[in-house]
RNA sequence: GUCCCCAUCGUCUAGUGGUUAGGACACCGCCCUUUCACGGCGGCAACACGGGUUCGAUCCCCGUUGGGGAUGCCA
C-alpha cells in the first residue's frame, strides 16, 4: 500500500498550488487505500508561525482532505512536526559525518556574497557554492573553530556521472553530477535544512511516492545524493505541473484570490474547489462528466493520466463548476448555506408580511430559496437576490429601476394594478400565486395591454432588479399588503 | 547566463502513425419564457514553427521559438 505526504512549510496560507498538491496525494492514497500523511516542515526558524500553521490546517480540513498520520492525528511515525525531530536529524548528520559524505562550511552569508559579487565582476557567471570549505584542512577547520566561527555542513556531491530517476508523471530525469552544489544539510543554527530533513523524514515516515510541485525537480538529485549517502533508497518521485495564472504567468494576488481560504470567502463550495483543482493536471477522460464530488474523483483517479504541462486558473470554470455543485444541492443543504447568510444581516420573517404556510423565518427562507431554482448559483449573489423579501432596505438596479418604473405610463400601470390587488383581493389574508396572477391578467384586459407591460415594472419596484423568480411566486411570498405597498410606492416617486 | 521541464481551440483537456481532431468553460445565435437563470439546438475556435523518419505525421526524432521552474545556511 503505498504511504504518500503532503509536507507544507507553515510560510503562509493554503495557496491552491499547495493545495492542489495536497489534493493529489491524498487522491493517490484514496484510490490505492494507501496512507496519507501530513507533515510540517517548519526547519525555519525565521518564516514559521503559529498562523500559518492554523491556517493549513483550516484550509486542508476546509477541503476536506483529512490524514490518517500527522498533527492532530497522531501515528506511528511522529512527531510530524519537523522542529519537534531535531535530535532524529542530528543523529542521522553524525551518521554521515562519519562516513565523510558531509563537512564543515565556515563561510559567512556576507563571505559567499562577496565571491558571487567578485565572479560577476569578473564577467562570470555564480553556479552555486564554489566547494570553498570542501577540502579544508584538519588545521583549518582547527583554526576556525578556535576563532568561534559557527559553521554549516554540506553534502560532499559527486563531480561526475549523473543522477536520475523514472519520474511517475513524466518519465525519466538525469541531471549531470557536474551541475549539482554541494549545498547545505545543517544549518549553522542548529537546524537540518529542508534538503536534509525531507530525505530522513520520508524514509523514516516510510514514504514510498512522493509526489510534488515541478518546482522541486532540480531539488530532487540533490536529495537521492543525501539517501544514497545515508544508504537508503529513495522513494519514487512524481512531480506534478506547476499552477499559472490565467495569462500564464506564476499565479500571484494580482490574478485574484490564491488561498483556499479566500475562495471560501467568495462563496465557492469547498466540494466545487475539490473538484476544480483536480481539473487542473488531470483528467477524468473522454468526454464524460467533469462535474464530480470527492468519491468520484477518486474511483477515477490515476496518477497515469496526470498531466505533464502546466495549467492555467481559470475563474470562470470554477465559478462554472461551483454553480453546478449549488445546482445539485438538495434543499436542505441550500438551507443551510442561506441560514447564516440572513442570519448575519438580521434578516427575519415579519408576521404582518401574512404569507401562507409560513410559520417562522426558517420557512420562510425555505419557500424564499424555492423559487430561486437554478438561479441560485453564488453565495455572494444570493443576499441581492433574496433580500427584496426580507427588508425594504434592498438592494435596487438603478438602470433598470429608471428604464422600468421610473416613467409615466409605468406609474400609471402599476398603480392601477395596485388598486386593482387592493379591491379584488382580501389585504388581510395571506394570498396564492394563482390569486396575483389572476388579477393582473383580468386587469391587463380591462387596460388593454399586454400583461407583460404589468409584470415587467411590478418587477422591478417589487424586487429592485429586472430579473427574479417568476412574478406571482414573488408576490405570494411578499404578501398582498407589501405587494400593493410597493407597487404604490414606486408609482408615486 | 547555466541546468531542467513543457507545448492540441482564448482557457482546462480527450485522442491517434491514416479521425469530419472529441468534450468542457468563455463567447455568439436560435428556441423555451412574465424577466433572468436553467434547459435544448446550432455556431466560432486548436495540433507553435522548421527540418527529418515514414507510403503517410498532430502523434516518433532533432532544432527554433515561446512559456515555466531551478540556480538560498527558504521550503
Amino acid at each position: 500500500m503505498p504511504r504518500v505526504r503532503f509536507a507544507p512549510s507553515p510560510t503562509g496560507f493554503l495557496h491552491v498550488g499547495g493545495a492542489r498538491t495536497a489534493l493529489f496525494n491524498w487522491l493517490y492514497a484514496r484510490s490505492q487505500g494507501g496512507t496519507f500523511v501530513l507533515r510540517i516542515e517548519d526547519t525555519d526558524q525565521e518564516r514559521s508561525t503559529e498562523e500559518s500553521y492554523a491556517a493549513i490546517l483550516r484550509g486542508m480540513q476546509w477541503l476536506g482532505l483529512d490524514w490518517d498520520e500527522g498533527p492532530q492525528a497522531g501515528g506511528e511515525a511522529g512527531p510530524y512536526l519537523q522542529s519537534e525531530r531535531l535530535d532524529i536529524y542530528r543523529g542521522h548528520l553524525a551518521t554521515l559525518a562519519d562516513g565523510g559524505h558531509v563537512y564543515k562550511c565556515f563561510c559567512s552569508a556576507q563571505d559567499l556574497e562577496d565571491r558571487e559579487q567578485a565572479v560577476r565582476d569578473a564577467g562570470g557567471n555564480w553556479e552555486g557554492y564554489d566547494g570553498h570549505c570542501r577540502d579544508l584542512t584538519a588545521e583549518q577547520v582547527a583554526a576556525y573553530e578556535a576563532d568561534g566561527k559557527p559553521c554549516a555542513w554540506r553534502l560532499r556531491t559527486p563531480t561526475e556521472g549523473s543522477t536520475f530517476w523514472y519520474d511517475v508523471i513524466v518519465g525519466k530525469r538525469e541531471f549531470q553530477n557536474e551541475v549539482l552544489v554541494d549545498r547545505v544539510v545543517f544549518k549553522a543554527d542548529g537546524f537540518p535544512t529542508y534538503q536534509f530533513a525531507v530525505v530522513v523524514d520520508d524514509h523514516l515516515m516510510q514514504i514510498s511516492h512522493v509526489l510534488r510541485g515541478d518546482d522541486h525537480v532540480s531539488n530532487t538529485p540533490f536529495q537521492i545524493l543525501v539517501y544514497n549517502a545515508l544508504g537508503w533508497k529513495p522513494p519514487k518521485f512524481g512531480h506534478m505541473p506547476m499552477i499559472l495564472g490565467p495569462d500564464k504567468k506564476r499565479l500571484s494576488k494580482r490574478h485574484g484570490a490564491t488561498s483556499v481560504e479566500e475562495f471560501r470567502k467568495l462563496g465557492i463550495l469547498p466540494a466545487a474547489m475539490l473538484n476544480y483543482l483536480a481539473l487542473l493536471g488531470w483528467s477524468p477522460g473522454g468526454s464524460g462528466d467533469e462535474v464530480m464530488d470527492a468519491a468520484a474523483i477518486i474511483k477515477k483517479f490515476s496518477l497515469k493520466k496526470v498531466n505533464s504541462s502546466p495549467a492555467a486558473f481559470d475563474y470562470d470554470k470554477l465559478n462554472h463548476i461551483n454553480s453546478e455543485h449549488i445546482k445539485r444541492l438538495s434543499a436542505d443543504e441550500r438551507l443551510a448555506l442561506a441560514r447564516p447568510i440572513i442570519a448575519e444581516r438580521g434578516w427575519r420573517l415579519d408576521p404582518e408580511w401574512l404569507v401562507a404556510g409560513v410559520a417562522d423565518t426558517d420557512s420562510y427562507l425555505a419557500r424564499v430559496l424555492g423559487t430561486l431554482g437554478n438561479r441560485f448559483s453564488s453565495l455572494i449573489t444570493l443576499p441581492e437576490q433574496i433580500g427584496f423579501f426580507f427588508t425594504d432596505d434592498h438592494f435596487v438596479d438603478q438602470a433598470a429601476w429608471d428604464e422600468h418604473v421610473d416613467t409615466a405610463e409605468a406609474a400609471g400601470l402599476m398603480m392601477a394594478l395596485a388598486d386593482a390587488i387592493d379591491s379584488g383581493l382580501d389585504l388581510a389574508q395571506a394570498q396564492a400565486a394563482a390569486a396575483f396572477e389572476e388579477v393582473i391578467r383580468t386587469t391587463a384586459e380591462q387596460l388593454d395591454v399586454k400583461a407583460g407591460q404589468l409584470i415587467h415594472p411590478s418587477r422591478v419596484a417589487l424586487t429592485g432588479q429586472s430579473r427574479s423568480a417568476g412574478i406571482f411566486e414573488v408576490m405570494e411570498l411578499m404578501g398582498a399588503r407589501r405587494t400593493v405597498a410597493r407597487l404604490r410606492k414606486a408609482a408615486d416617486a
